[in-house]
DNA sequence: ATGAATCTGTTGAAAATTCAACAGAAAAGG
DNA sequence: CCTTTTCTGTTGAATTTTCAACAGATTCAT
């Protein structure tokens, strides 16, 4: 586990908790890491959620396909983030999503239900544990409304226009990468790829945006 | 305090907690109650998140409204029902959604920071408190996905279908009122009000449904 | 470096959604 | 009980999105 320490002082979860006793903890809670390779599934949807995952390398998107087989990318979660903590928390019975690994990943699990419940150690950390997942819970919430906020737009030029504003205001430029490719990107907007990349050109051509591949760059 | 008590002792906020132990609580946290009238604010967007709202009587909407007055209704909370609870968590510096009072009603206020951090009085009914909250998080973060997956579907009858499906699913039964009006259903399913009448039509004329006003049943 | 596979932008036709306007039904208010 | 207001379903035109197909770029693998 020790090699992971750097990363997982950088998860939320683990905010405020010092090395050794995180060690511990990861012990005491049975963590265990699994690697992925490119496109393996880290979670399949119908599986019991009772696993709180933890990107240590790489990367996976959260996944939802209907029954047409339209794909939809949920969210993207790279290293040190958390997922699939709201059902595990939740308990809810079966997963409504698919996690796969976006390119060649190592994922820790640890049971929800071990950071829910005091261990017989009491380790004394759950608090701060519980709490911090709390937190984190109440971010992927506000991120979940965010989302909510891009989707519910009616056209694709305002879909694409709420998302790019929302990323540039994420890292406080008005030039950026995006972490997907057009098609990615029509399956996170809900769009039509073709009518994405026509509907970009014509930004472009309007002077709002500038764009080559996944760099963009938000004009006045 | 006491004439709430009914009702909060069905808020999942407080599960688990007895009744004098609810009221000395409440206390505590320096609870307070306000009544609204029909479409009066009860948050404005902009204003701090600090506190969170828990429905005493009636109901109230949450709302976003974008540049071009397009109005979204993010969901509609009842009787012993909590919102705002993600953002105030979250410390958001200024609420991204307005709440308005979907009738007359009374809401309670609790300020988050007195929930999160345990008082001087060491309650200890805070860390129970702190879990109901989580799991309530928990249970918002699942609905939010719900929401996503129904504003994701690309056609007016997808969406309707996928909602009346979580609907039914909801109360276990093919036969059931929905809590909107066609507007509201519209702003709710991100479609145009007249298209969304239409398809009803054509659903009931396809013989997949029966609706009358906002009383569904789906057939077969 | 070369061929294969994937990604991207374009196009035009088909399909669906939005918009505006209206009339009958239902609800609200006095 | 009557009037006014709000709600709902319909329609056709305008707009937008989706779909399918393709060719030039780019990337990947050997």
């Amino acid at each position: 586990m020790k090699k992971y320490l750097e990363i997982l002082k950088k998860c939320p979860l683990f905010f405020g908790i010092e090395e050794e006793q995180l060690l511990r903890m990861l012990h005491c809670l049975g963590a265990r890491v699994s690697p992925f390779d490119k496109k393996y599934t880290v979670f399949a949807e119908g599986n019991p959620a009772k696993y709180i995952g933890i990107v240590l390398s790489g990367s996976v998107q959260i996944i939802q396909v209907d029954y047409y087989g339209n794909r939809s990318i949920l969210s993207e979660m790279h290293e040190s983030q958390v997922f699939a903590e709201a059902f595990a928390c939740g308990e809810v019975e079966s997963l409504p999503v698919t996690v796969v690994a976006n390119e060649p990943s190592e994922v820790m699990f640890i049971e929800c239900g071990h950071i829910l419940h005091t261990c017989e150690n009491n380790c004394g950390f759950h608090q701060q544990l519980i709490f911090n997942l709390m937190k984190d819970l109440a971010a992927k919430t506000i991120s979940f409304h965010q989302r909510i906020e891009i989707v519910s737009k009616r056209s694709t030029r305002e879909k694409l226009m709420t998302y790019l504003m929302f990323e540039a205001k994420k890292v406080g430029k008005s030039s950026f990468e995006i972490p997907f490719d057009r098609q990615e990107l029509a399956d996170y907007l809900e769009v039509d790829r073709s009518g994405l990349s026509a509907e970009i050109s014509k930004l472009r051509s309007e002077g709002i945006l500038e764009s080559r591949k996944n760099h963009f760059e938000l004009k006045r």
